[in-house]
DNA sequence: GCCGTTTTCGGCCCGACTGTTTTCAGTCG
């Protein structure tokens, strides 16, 4: 019996996650348990951060090797990636008619108040919240009052306003300045970031912050009247909540000093990171919480003044923020094996860089200057190749003659070197820039996509499969193109990439620019650990300043436990260029 | 719905703040 193969649907990680939270999020209204529509959340969570696509986890017969995975939610993934639907979601959907998902992203607003303004007042999208609000008709609910369809608006308006979270490189000033305030307050001894930007994360959601004091008042009235505050979310002894003027929620804990470690510890996360170390503590017997380690049997609380004194009471070393994540490093810790992370000073030299010949803005000199300001040994110009017009492309007499300044350049300076190179273009059959006469002459060079993002996963791949068995490409830049908040990355298969990648000794580049960060950290874990890759952490410096963005290609670089072994331009000039093609 | 070096049943991290309520549910991180 001949049976046609149906084209299988193209769900990822993110599309399963996303459904997965939806069926928690229609339990929640249901009335479900909360373990069961946790369950479903926790799932939603481990998946998307994941390095290993779902897919291939789900052809290798490994669904339930995903931790949060069992019997059920395998079954029910497996239909979904067979069939690109699933019953049950549409058996939940019928049963809550209208999806309420977008009630509950309102912050403030969760199942329960939603099921409700659903039930009495027939309301099931933001803009019906607004008008019954508008009518004063939510206040009418039992339970609900004036402050609640205040809260509400608010919400609505923080979500509009924000639209999902910052960049890392935008929110770290903001809380640097909150915390050098507090710092500067006499009642406050100790303060410091916690949450997702303590762990850099490359977006953040609100800024978490932690000081120590024997005031807590006088800091919570300090923190909730400083000039930055547009309103005042929540006020209480130890803990409030404000929105700054840009839209983004910061929320300072106060915590007496000898529990500061522990208050550190528990708001720095992440969420998985606490979940696993307290059960480990449990089965130790003892217990965690933000003001110390306590024996269960006892209550006597034997730790809690520092974070190493938290994690070696548990017997562990004391993992990086970084690293907190839940992916192997509690283990590690346990073990004694943490790797030793790259760092900043580790940097030796910064490989992709344009001037003002392309559409960078500085000149040469001015690019070298900052360059070794920054204590470097080497930088690869890179401006770009001939066929990206739009960008100031250089022909190739254009760049042989950059080259020539650079050998002028190169003969004045001592102990530092600057090397030929370009940003190639891969066109659509793979091919790139320039004769491979010419290519040969270069130092180092960079090659990326610049065009044809909506391509189908297969060209695209296939592209960029070809361009690294190219013999004179030595580095792909920023191998997924994303752009943070402005364009996703476009389709390709990863694993392919970073395999063909450590077969042809490709470099694959880690992008510093704070709205790129490409590779992410996920995918930096799986071309390291299961391919081998090596990296290289480039800036894209278009300006001088920008070359200080290093700093955010470091930060995702740990977060993707790379070591200094496994970036390029963390080593010497002549070890440098051994380890290119 | 998941999970197991006390368990295949009975737990599941745990505490703070708000609002509207007279003792607590809802929400958040």
């Amino acid at each position: 019996m001949a049976k046609r193969r149906e084209e299988k649907p193209k769900m990822g990680n993110e599309e399963i996650a996303r459904v997965l939270d939806e069926i928690g999020d229609l339990l929640d209204i249901l009335g479900e348990s909360t373990f069961r529509v946790q369950a479903y959340h926790k799932a939603a969570m481990n998946i998307r951060s994941m390095p290993r696509s779902i897919r291939e986890v789900y052809e290798a017969g490994e669904l339930q090797t995903i931790p949060g995975v069992g019997a059920h939610l395998a079954e029910r993934i497996g239909i979904l990636l067979e069939t690109g639907k699933l019953p049950y979601l549409e058996e939940l959907k019928r049963k809550v008619p209208v999806s309420l998902t977008e009630l509950i992203s309102i912050p403030g607003l969760g199942a329960k108040k939603a099921k409700r303004l659903y039930d009495e007042l027939n309301i099931a999208t933001i803009d019906e919240l607004k008008k019954a609000i508008a009518q004063h008709k939510v206040r009418e609910l039992p339970g609900m009052g004036a402050k609640t369809e205040e809260n509400i608006l608010r919400g609505i308006r923080q979500l509009e306003q924000m639209h999902g979270r910052i960049l890392l490189f935008e929110a770290l000033p903001i809380s640097e300045e909150v915390i050098k305030g507090l710092r500067r307050q006499e009642f406050v001894e100790r303060a410091d970031t916690a949450g997702s930007l303590r762990r850099m994360k490359e977006t953040i959601g609100d800024i978490d912050l932690l000081c120590s004091s024997r005031e807590p008042n006088r800091v919570m009235e300090y923190f909730t009247t400083m000039p930055q505050v547009a309103y005042v979310v929540a006020r209480g002894e130890t803990k409030s909540s404000i929105v700054v003027t840009t839209g983004l929620q910061m929320d300072l804990r106060v915590v007496a000093p000898e529990q500061y470690g522990a208050a550190l510890q528990y708001f720095t996360g992440s969420k998985a990171h606490n979940i696993h170390i307290r059960d480990i503590a449990k089965k130790r017997g003892l217990k965690i919480n933000e003001y110390g380690v306590f024996r269960v049997d006892t209550d006597e609380r034997v730790a809690g003044a520092t974070e190493e004194e938290v994690y070696e009471h548990l017997g562990m070393d004391t993992p990086r923020p970084v690293l907190r994540e839940d992916r192997g490093e509690i283990e590690a810790a346990m073990e004694h094996r943490l790797p030793r992370l790259i760092e900043l000073s580790d940097i030796r030299g910064d490989l992709q860089m344009h001037t003002n010949a392309s559409d960078g803005v500085n000149k040469l000199e001015e690019m070298v200057e900052a360059a070794m300001a920054l204590g470097y040994e080497y930088i690869c110009i890179s401006d770009h190749a001939e066929r990206l017009k739009v960008a100031g492309g250089l022909s190739e007499k254009e760049l042989r003659s950059q080259f020539e300044e650079i050998d002028r350049l190169n003969e004045k300076l001592k102990g530092f070197r600057i090397l030929k190179g370009a940003e190639l273009n891969i066109d659509n059959e793979g091919r790139v820039d320039y004769p491979d006469s010419f290519l040969a002459e270069m130092d180092v060079t960079i090659a990326s996509i610049h065009g044809g993002f909506n391509q189908p996963k297969e060209q695209l791949t296939r592209r960029m499969i070809r361009a690294m068995e190219n013999e004179h490409v030595d580095i792909i830049a920023h191998p997924t193109g994303r752009i943070l908040g402005k364009r996703e990355p476009y389709e390709i298969d990863l694993p392919t990439v970073f395999k063909v990648a450590a077969e042809t000794g490709t470099i694959l580049e880690l992008n510093s620019f704070p709205d790129r960060l490409d590779l992410k950290d996920e995918y930096l874990m799986d071309a390291k650990f299961s391919y081998g890759c090596k990296f290289a952490i480039n800036t894209d410096a278009h300006n001088a300043n920008h070359l200080r963005y290093m700093r955010y290609g470091i930060a995702t670089a740990q977060r993707g436990w790379l070591e200094k072994g496994d970036v390029v331009n963390a080593h010497p000039l002549d070890v440098m260029i051994d380890m290119l093609k």
